[in-house]
DNA sequence: GTCTATAGTAGGATAGAC
DNA sequence: GTCTATCCTACTATAGAC
Protein backbone atom coordinates (compact mmCIF):
# COMPACT_ATOMS: atom_id res chain seq x y z
CA UNK A 1 0.00 0.00 0.00
CA UNK A 2 1.31 3.45 -0.93
CA UNK A 3 0.57 4.77 2.49
CA UNK A 4 2.45 2.36 4.29
CA UNK A 5 5.49 2.90 2.11
CA UNK A 6 5.42 6.41 2.54
CA UNK A 7 5.49 6.16 6.56
CA UNK A 8 7.97 3.89 6.34
CA UNK A 9 10.24 5.47 4.44
CA UNK A 10 9.44 8.53 6.99
CA UNK A 11 10.20 6.33 9.79
CA UNK A 12 13.49 4.76 7.70
CA UNK A 13 14.58 8.34 7.34
CA UNK A 14 14.78 9.30 10.93
CA UNK A 15 16.18 5.91 11.96
CA UNK A 16 19.04 6.76 9.18
CA UNK A 17 19.54 10.18 10.81
CA UNK A 18 19.84 8.71 14.02
CA UNK A 19 22.25 6.04 12.98
CA UNK A 20 24.50 7.85 10.38
CA UNK A 21 24.27 11.51 10.65
CA UNK A 22 23.48 13.98 7.84
CA UNK A 23 27.12 13.11 6.51
CA UNK A 24 26.55 9.27 6.23
CA UNK A 25 22.13 9.56 5.11
CA UNK A 26 21.48 8.38 1.69
CA UNK A 27 18.56 6.98 -0.64
CA UNK A 28 20.08 3.36 0.05
CA UNK A 29 20.56 3.59 3.82
CA UNK A 30 17.12 5.34 4.43
CA UNK A 31 15.54 2.39 2.22
CA UNK A 32 17.57 -0.36 3.77
CA UNK A 33 16.14 1.36 7.49
CA UNK A 34 12.88 0.87 5.97
CA UNK A 35 13.14 -2.23 4.34
CA UNK A 36 11.79 -0.97 1.24
CA UNK A 37 13.20 -0.56 -2.08
CA UNK A 38 15.81 2.76 -3.13
CA UNK A 39 13.74 3.94 -6.20
CA UNK A 40 10.85 4.69 -4.07
CA UNK A 41 12.34 6.85 -1.91
CA UNK A 42 12.27 9.41 -5.39
CA UNK A 43 9.20 8.08 -6.45
CA UNK A 44 7.30 9.29 -3.83
CA UNK A 45 9.56 12.31 -2.73
CA UNK A 46 11.33 12.94 -5.24
CA UNK A 47 14.56 13.52 -3.40
CA UNK A 48 16.14 12.80 -0.41
CA UNK A 49 16.59 15.77 0.58
CA UNK A 50 12.84 16.12 0.40
CA UNK A 51 12.44 12.98 2.20
CA UNK A 52 14.69 14.39 5.06
CA UNK A 53 11.98 17.58 5.45
CA UNK A 54 9.06 15.41 5.52
CA UNK A 55 10.40 13.41 7.84
CA UNK A 56 11.26 16.51 10.14
CA UNK A 57 8.13 18.48 9.68
CA UNK A 58 6.12 14.82 10.46
CA UNK A 59 8.17 13.86 13.38
CA UNK A 60 8.34 17.25 15.39
CA UNK A 61 4.73 17.88 14.72
CA UNK A 62 4.33 14.32 16.35
CA UNK A 63 6.06 14.89 19.31
CA UNK A 64 5.36 18.64 19.94
CA UNK A 65 1.45 17.60 20.32
CA UNK A 66 2.28 14.78 22.38
CA UNK A 67 3.98 16.89 24.60
CA UNK A 68 1.84 19.87 24.70
CA UNK A 69 -0.82 18.61 26.92
CA UNK A 70 1.61 18.56 29.93
CA UNK A 71 3.22 21.48 28.98
CA UNK A 72 -0.07 23.26 28.96
CA UNK A 73 -0.44 21.90 32.70
CA UNK A 74 2.71 23.63 33.96
CA UNK A 75 2.22 26.11 36.68
CA UNK A 76 5.17 26.58 38.63
CA UNK A 77 9.09 26.47 37.75
CA UNK A 78 9.07 23.48 40.09
CA UNK A 79 6.71 21.44 37.23
CA UNK A 80 8.26 22.93 34.43
CA UNK A 81 11.41 21.75 35.38
CA UNK A 82 10.03 18.40 36.22
CA UNK A 83 8.35 18.44 32.49
CA UNK A 84 11.33 19.59 30.89
CA UNK A 85 13.46 16.98 32.27
CA UNK A 86 11.01 13.89 31.74
CA UNK A 87 10.65 16.10 27.78
CA UNK A 88 14.44 15.88 27.57
CA UNK A 89 15.41 12.76 28.39
CA UNK A 90 12.33 10.97 26.17
CA UNK A 91 13.47 13.22 23.39
CA UNK A 92 16.66 12.07 23.71
CA UNK A 93 15.50 8.19 23.80
CA UNK A 94 13.72 8.58 20.86
CA UNK A 95 16.25 10.49 19.21
CA UNK A 96 14.26 13.14 17.93
CA UNK A 97 16.64 15.83 19.37
CA UNK A 98 19.43 14.24 17.39
CA UNK A 99 17.39 14.08 13.75
CA UNK A 100 16.85 17.95 14.76
CA UNK A 101 20.52 18.59 15.32
CA UNK A 102 21.62 16.39 12.41
CA UNK A 103 19.30 18.45 9.81
CA UNK A 104 19.99 21.79 11.15
CA UNK A 105 23.79 21.02 10.39
CA UNK A 106 23.02 19.93 7.36
CA UNK A 107 21.06 22.76 7.03
CA UNK A 108 23.53 25.29 6.98
CA UNK A 109 25.01 24.48 3.47
CA UNK A 110 21.64 22.72 2.63
CA UNK A 111 19.80 25.69 1.68
CA UNK A 112 16.34 23.21 0.55
CA UNK A 113 16.78 21.67 4.48
CA UNK A 114 16.49 25.26 6.09
CA UNK A 115 12.72 25.94 5.79
CA UNK A 116 11.62 22.85 7.62
CA UNK A 117 14.16 22.51 10.46
CA UNK A 118 13.41 26.11 10.92
CA UNK A 119 9.74 25.22 11.13
CA UNK A 120 10.31 22.43 13.34
CA UNK A 121 12.45 24.26 16.07
CA UNK A 122 9.74 26.99 15.74
CA UNK A 123 7.04 24.83 17.15
CA UNK A 124 9.44 23.55 20.31
CA UNK A 125 10.13 27.43 20.62
CA UNK A 126 6.57 28.28 20.48
CA UNK A 127 5.44 25.65 22.98
CA UNK A 128 8.38 26.74 25.72
CA UNK A 129 7.80 30.27 25.03
CA UNK A 130 3.76 29.78 25.95
CA UNK A 131 4.71 27.92 29.33
CA UNK A 132 7.64 30.49 30.16
CA UNK A 133 5.41 33.21 29.78
CA UNK A 134 2.73 31.69 32.01
CA UNK A 135 4.91 30.54 34.62
CA UNK A 136 7.14 33.41 35.06
CA UNK A 137 4.04 35.97 35.37
CA UNK A 138 4.01 38.46 37.99
CA UNK A 139 8.39 37.37 38.45
CA UNK A 140 10.42 39.92 39.09
CA UNK A 141 12.75 37.85 36.48
CA UNK A 142 10.20 38.58 33.88
CA UNK A 143 11.72 42.59 34.47
CA UNK A 144 15.09 41.18 33.30
CA UNK A 145 14.31 37.86 31.13
CA UNK A 146 13.21 38.62 27.45
CA UNK A 147 11.09 35.70 27.24
CA UNK A 148 10.59 35.11 23.66
CA UNK A 149 14.76 35.45 23.61
CA UNK A 150 15.04 32.82 26.42
CA UNK A 151 12.40 30.74 24.92
CA UNK A 152 14.94 30.30 21.77
CA UNK A 153 17.73 30.31 23.46
CA UNK A 154 16.65 27.13 25.28
CA UNK A 155 15.93 25.32 21.97
CA UNK A 156 19.33 26.09 20.70
CA UNK A 157 20.86 25.07 24.01
CA UNK A 158 19.24 21.82 23.71
CA UNK A 159 20.64 21.02 20.54
CA UNK A 160 24.13 21.80 21.50
CA UNK A 161 23.99 20.00 24.39
CA UNK A 162 22.49 16.90 22.25
CA UNK A 163 25.65 17.14 19.97
CA UNK A 164 27.89 18.06 23.28
CA UNK A 165 26.49 14.47 24.94
CA UNK A 166 27.33 12.98 21.86
CA UNK A 167 31.57 13.03 22.43
CA UNK A 168 31.26 13.94 26.54
CA UNK A 169 28.73 11.91 28.38
CA UNK A 170 29.56 13.41 31.47
CA UNK A 171 30.22 16.46 30.94
CA UNK A 172 26.95 17.21 29.05
CA UNK A 173 24.62 15.55 31.86
CA UNK A 174 26.75 17.84 34.35
CA UNK A 175 25.99 21.41 32.23
CA UNK A 176 22.37 19.92 32.21
CA UNK A 177 22.54 19.53 36.08
CA UNK A 178 23.70 22.89 36.20
CA UNK A 179 21.17 24.59 33.92
CA UNK A 180 18.77 22.85 36.40
CA UNK A 181 20.41 24.22 40.00
CA UNK A 182 20.35 27.55 38.17
CA UNK A 183 16.69 28.05 38.50
CA UNK A 184 16.90 27.60 42.11
CA UNK A 185 18.02 31.47 41.70
CA UNK A 186 15.00 32.37 40.09
CA UNK A 187 12.57 30.61 42.63
CA UNK A 188 14.88 31.94 45.76
CA UNK A 189 13.91 35.44 44.23
CA UNK A 190 10.64 34.10 43.66
CA UNK A 191 10.67 33.56 47.16
CA UNK A 192 11.35 36.88 48.60
CA UNK A 193 8.61 39.06 50.58
CA UNK A 194 6.68 41.58 48.11
CA UNK A 195 9.08 44.37 49.82
CA UNK A 196 12.15 42.23 48.76
CA UNK A 197 10.64 42.13 45.41
CA UNK A 198 10.00 45.73 44.87
CA UNK A 199 13.48 46.57 45.71
CA UNK A 200 14.83 44.48 43.56
CA UNK A 201 12.43 45.23 40.31
CA UNK A 202 13.60 49.04 41.18
CA UNK A 203 17.32 47.91 41.12
CA UNK A 204 16.49 45.64 37.77
CA UNK A 205 14.91 48.70 36.28
CA UNK A 206 17.49 51.28 36.98
CA UNK A 207 20.43 48.58 35.64
CA UNK A 208 18.55 48.68 32.31
CA UNK A 209 18.18 52.42 31.77
CA UNK A 210 22.05 52.58 32.28
CA UNK A 211 22.85 49.59 30.18
CA UNK A 212 20.88 51.36 27.49
CA UNK B 1 57.38 22.63 0.57
CA UNK B 2 55.88 20.11 2.60
CA UNK B 3 55.20 22.10 5.42
CA UNK B 4 53.93 24.77 3.76
CA UNK B 5 50.91 22.23 1.42
CA UNK B 6 50.44 20.45 5.80
CA UNK B 7 49.36 24.36 6.54
CA UNK B 8 47.07 24.93 3.09
CA UNK B 9 45.12 21.74 3.65
CA UNK B 10 44.55 22.15 7.50
CA UNK B 11 43.34 25.90 6.12
CA UNK B 12 41.36 24.43 3.19
CA UNK B 13 39.64 21.72 5.23
CA UNK B 14 38.18 24.20 7.73
CA UNK B 15 37.17 26.42 4.44
CA UNK B 16 35.47 23.23 3.18
CA UNK B 17 34.00 22.31 5.90
CA UNK B 18 32.30 25.89 6.36
CA UNK B 19 31.54 26.12 3.07
CA UNK B 20 29.48 22.69 2.34
CA UNK B 21 28.92 20.99 5.80
CA UNK B 22 30.49 17.41 7.25
CA UNK B 23 28.19 16.25 5.14
CA UNK B 24 29.54 17.60 1.94
CA UNK B 25 33.20 17.43 2.54
CA UNK B 26 35.45 15.46 1.36
CA UNK B 27 39.15 15.30 -0.10
CA UNK B 28 38.12 16.97 -3.38
CA UNK B 29 36.18 20.03 -2.07
CA UNK B 30 39.20 20.67 0.21
CA UNK B 31 41.93 20.27 -2.16
CA UNK B 32 40.14 22.51 -4.18
CA UNK B 33 39.73 24.81 -1.54
CA UNK B 34 43.25 24.59 -0.63
CA UNK B 35 44.48 24.74 -3.87
CA UNK B 36 46.43 21.49 -4.00
CA UNK B 37 45.89 18.26 -5.60
CA UNK B 38 43.18 15.58 -4.37
CA UNK B 39 45.63 13.06 -3.52
CA UNK B 40 47.97 14.87 -1.11
CA UNK B 41 45.22 14.87 1.28
CA UNK B 42 46.20 11.05 1.58
CA UNK B 43 49.86 11.48 1.38
CA UNK B 44 50.07 14.05 4.48
CA UNK B 45 47.24 12.70 6.37
CA UNK B 46 46.29 9.56 5.60
CA UNK B 47 42.23 10.16 5.34
CA UNK B 48 39.69 12.84 5.41
CA UNK B 49 38.96 12.03 8.85
CA UNK B 50 42.78 12.21 9.93
CA UNK B 51 43.00 15.77 8.51
CA UNK B 52 39.47 17.02 9.58
CA UNK B 53 40.96 15.84 13.17
CA UNK B 54 44.31 17.42 13.02
CA UNK B 55 42.47 20.81 11.28
CA UNK B 56 39.82 20.80 14.75
CA UNK B 57 42.83 20.32 16.54
CA UNK B 58 44.98 23.10 15.37
CA UNK B 59 42.35 25.78 14.50
CA UNK B 60 40.91 25.74 18.25
CA UNK B 61 44.25 25.48 20.05
CA UNK B 62 45.22 29.02 18.22
CA UNK B 63 42.08 30.38 18.81
CA UNK B 64 41.49 29.60 22.81
CA UNK B 65 45.45 30.81 23.03
CA UNK B 66 44.66 34.17 20.65
CA UNK B 67 41.68 35.07 23.23
CA UNK B 68 43.80 33.12 26.81
CA UNK B 69 45.12 36.75 27.43
CA UNK B 70 41.85 39.04 27.26
CA UNK B 71 40.08 36.07 29.24
CA UNK B 72 42.19 36.41 32.04
CA UNK B 73 41.97 39.90 32.23
CA UNK B 74 38.39 39.81 32.89
CA UNK B 75 37.19 40.72 36.81
CA UNK B 76 33.78 41.78 36.80
CA UNK B 77 30.65 40.40 35.15
CA UNK B 78 30.58 43.74 33.02
CA UNK B 79 33.50 42.89 31.27
CA UNK B 80 32.89 39.13 31.08
CA UNK B 81 29.60 39.97 29.00
CA UNK B 82 32.32 42.51 26.25
CA UNK B 83 34.61 40.19 25.92
CA UNK B 84 32.27 37.22 25.46
CA UNK B 85 30.04 39.33 22.97
CA UNK B 86 33.66 40.61 20.81
CA UNK B 87 35.10 36.80 21.05
CA UNK B 88 31.30 35.64 20.02
CA UNK B 89 31.55 38.12 16.86
CA UNK B 90 35.14 37.05 16.11
CA UNK B 91 34.78 33.75 16.01
CA UNK B 92 31.62 33.60 14.28
CA UNK B 93 33.23 35.79 11.34
CA UNK B 94 36.11 33.43 11.36
CA UNK B 95 33.74 30.53 10.92
CA UNK B 96 35.12 28.36 13.83
CA UNK B 97 32.14 28.12 15.65
CA UNK B 98 30.90 26.66 12.61
CA UNK B 99 33.26 24.02 12.48
CA UNK B 100 33.36 22.70 15.67
CA UNK B 101 29.52 22.24 15.49
CA UNK B 102 29.73 20.72 12.18
CA UNK B 103 32.46 18.30 13.32
CA UNK B 104 30.44 17.39 16.15
CA UNK B 105 27.26 16.46 14.58
CA UNK B 106 29.81 14.48 12.20
CA UNK B 107 31.42 12.55 15.07
CA UNK B 108 27.91 11.49 16.14
CA UNK B 109 28.37 8.90 14.19
CA UNK B 110 32.02 8.96 13.14
CA UNK B 111 33.88 7.45 16.22
CA UNK B 112 37.46 9.02 14.63
CA UNK B 113 36.15 12.54 15.14
CA UNK B 114 35.38 11.98 18.91
CA UNK B 115 38.16 12.45 20.45
CA UNK B 116 39.44 16.16 18.38
CA UNK B 117 36.14 17.20 18.97
CA UNK B 118 35.67 16.60 22.70
CA UNK B 119 39.08 18.18 23.54
CA UNK B 120 38.46 21.29 20.83
CA UNK B 121 35.52 21.79 23.14
CA UNK B 122 36.99 21.26 26.27
CA UNK B 123 40.18 23.89 25.61
CA UNK B 124 37.04 26.75 25.33
CA UNK B 125 35.68 24.97 28.67
CA UNK B 126 38.93 25.50 30.25
CA UNK B 127 39.11 28.60 29.72
CA UNK B 128 35.40 30.16 30.08
CA UNK B 129 35.41 27.84 33.66
CA UNK B 130 38.35 29.39 34.86
CA UNK B 131 37.02 33.03 34.02
CA UNK B 132 33.27 32.16 35.16
CA UNK B 133 34.89 31.12 38.79
CA UNK B 134 37.29 34.29 38.98
CA UNK B 135 34.68 36.55 38.36
CA UNK B 136 32.13 34.74 40.22
CA UNK B 137 34.08 34.04 43.67
CA UNK B 138 32.03 35.62 46.52
CA UNK B 139 29.12 36.30 44.57
CA UNK B 140 25.94 34.86 46.15
CA UNK B 141 25.30 33.56 42.72
CA UNK B 142 28.49 30.62 42.93
CA UNK B 143 26.25 29.37 46.07
CA UNK B 144 23.37 28.26 43.41
CA UNK B 145 25.72 27.51 40.26
CA UNK B 146 27.50 24.76 39.38
CA UNK B 147 30.23 26.87 37.54
CA UNK B 148 32.12 23.75 35.79
CA UNK B 149 28.68 22.10 34.49
CA UNK B 150 27.81 26.26 33.91
CA UNK B 151 31.17 26.68 31.52
CA UNK B 152 30.16 23.32 29.56
CA UNK B 153 25.92 24.38 29.04
CA UNK B 154 27.66 27.91 27.93
CA UNK B 155 29.56 26.01 25.18
CA UNK B 156 27.39 23.79 24.11
CA UNK B 157 24.65 26.40 24.05
CA UNK B 158 27.06 28.72 21.59
CA UNK B 159 27.25 25.65 19.52
CA UNK B 160 23.41 25.25 19.45
CA UNK B 161 22.85 28.93 18.89
CA UNK B 162 25.23 28.91 16.04
CA UNK B 163 23.41 26.29 13.97
CA UNK B 164 20.17 28.31 15.00
CA UNK B 165 21.82 31.29 13.59
CA UNK B 166 21.98 29.38 9.87
CA UNK B 167 17.95 28.75 9.74
CA UNK B 168 17.00 31.93 11.65
CA UNK B 169 18.89 34.26 12.09
CA UNK B 170 16.63 37.11 14.37
CA UNK B 171 15.76 34.34 15.94
CA UNK B 172 19.34 33.13 17.23
CA UNK B 173 20.22 36.79 17.46
CA UNK B 174 16.75 37.25 19.88
CA UNK B 175 18.24 34.53 22.30
CA UNK B 176 21.61 35.90 22.27
CA UNK B 177 20.23 39.36 23.65
CA UNK B 178 17.98 37.56 26.42
CA UNK B 179 21.20 35.40 27.83
CA UNK B 180 23.10 38.58 28.14
CA UNK B 181 20.20 40.34 29.71
CA UNK B 182 20.08 37.89 31.88
CA UNK B 183 23.05 38.51 33.30
CA UNK B 184 21.48 41.41 34.26
CA UNK B 185 20.00 39.60 37.34
CA UNK B 186 23.12 38.13 38.32
CA UNK B 187 24.53 41.87 38.23
CA UNK B 188 21.65 43.43 40.73
CA UNK B 189 22.15 39.72 42.83
CA UNK B 190 25.82 41.14 43.57
CA UNK B 191 25.26 44.68 43.64
CA UNK B 192 22.98 44.15 47.38
CA UNK B 193 23.79 45.06 49.95
CA UNK B 194 25.31 42.84 52.83
CA UNK B 195 22.34 41.99 54.37
CA UNK B 196 20.36 41.17 52.06
CA UNK B 197 23.14 39.36 50.42
CA UNK B 198 23.65 37.08 53.63
CA UNK B 199 19.57 36.79 53.54
CA UNK B 200 20.05 35.57 49.98
CA UNK B 201 22.81 33.08 50.43
CA UNK B 202 20.60 31.58 53.14
CA UNK B 203 17.49 31.14 51.89
CA UNK B 204 19.78 29.48 48.80
CA UNK B 205 21.02 27.44 50.98
CA UNK B 206 17.95 26.41 52.73
CA UNK B 207 16.56 25.24 49.05
CA UNK B 208 19.30 23.43 47.95
CA UNK B 209 19.14 20.93 51.20
CA UNK B 210 14.99 20.78 50.61
CA UNK B 211 16.08 19.95 47.21
CA UNK B 212 18.39 17.11 47.55
C1' DG C 1 56.67 15.90 -2.34
C1' DT C 2 53.72 16.46 -5.98
C1' DC C 3 51.32 15.14 -10.02
C1' DT C 4 48.47 11.91 -13.30
C1' DA C 5 45.89 8.06 -13.86
C1' DT C 6 43.01 4.79 -12.39
C1' DA C 7 40.78 0.97 -9.69
C1' DG C 8 36.98 0.25 -6.98
C1' DT C 9 32.87 1.79 -4.50
C1' DA C 10 28.72 4.29 -3.27
C1' DG C 11 25.18 7.43 -4.24
C1' DG C 12 21.39 10.17 -7.06
C1' DA C 13 18.25 9.56 -10.28
C1' DT C 14 15.59 7.51 -14.17
C1' DA C 15 13.55 3.97 -17.59
C1' DG C 16 10.87 0.29 -18.13
C1' DA C 17 9.07 -4.37 -16.80
C1' DC C 18 5.60 -6.12 -13.88
C1' DG D 1 3.05 1.26 -6.68
C1' DT D 2 6.88 -1.51 -6.70
C1' DC D 3 10.93 -3.77 -8.47
C1' DT D 4 15.17 -4.47 -11.52
C1' DA D 5 18.54 -2.67 -14.13
C1' DT D 6 21.29 0.85 -15.29
C1' DC D 7 23.59 5.48 -16.25
C1' DC D 8 26.30 8.89 -14.50
C1' DT D 9 28.59 11.28 -11.18
C1' DA D 10 31.54 11.82 -7.20
C1' DC D 11 34.12 9.72 -3.85
C1' DT D 12 38.32 7.18 -1.36
C1' DA D 13 42.50 5.44 -1.95
C1' DT D 14 46.57 3.78 -4.27
C1' DA D 15 50.26 3.03 -7.89
C1' DG D 16 53.61 4.96 -10.38
C1' DA D 17 55.76 8.78 -13.20
C1' DC D 18 58.24 12.93 -12.38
Amino acid sequence: MSTDTRQRLLDGALAAVRHHGVAGVSARTIAAAAGVNQALVFYHFGSVDELLAAACDAATSARVEAYATQLQAVRSLRDLLDVGRRLHEEERRLGNVMVLAQLLAGAQSEPRLVEPTARALGLWVEQIEATLTRVLAGSPVAEVADIPGLARAVSAAFVGLELYEGVDADGARWALGALEQLAVLVEVVDDLGQVAQRALKAKVRRKRVVKR
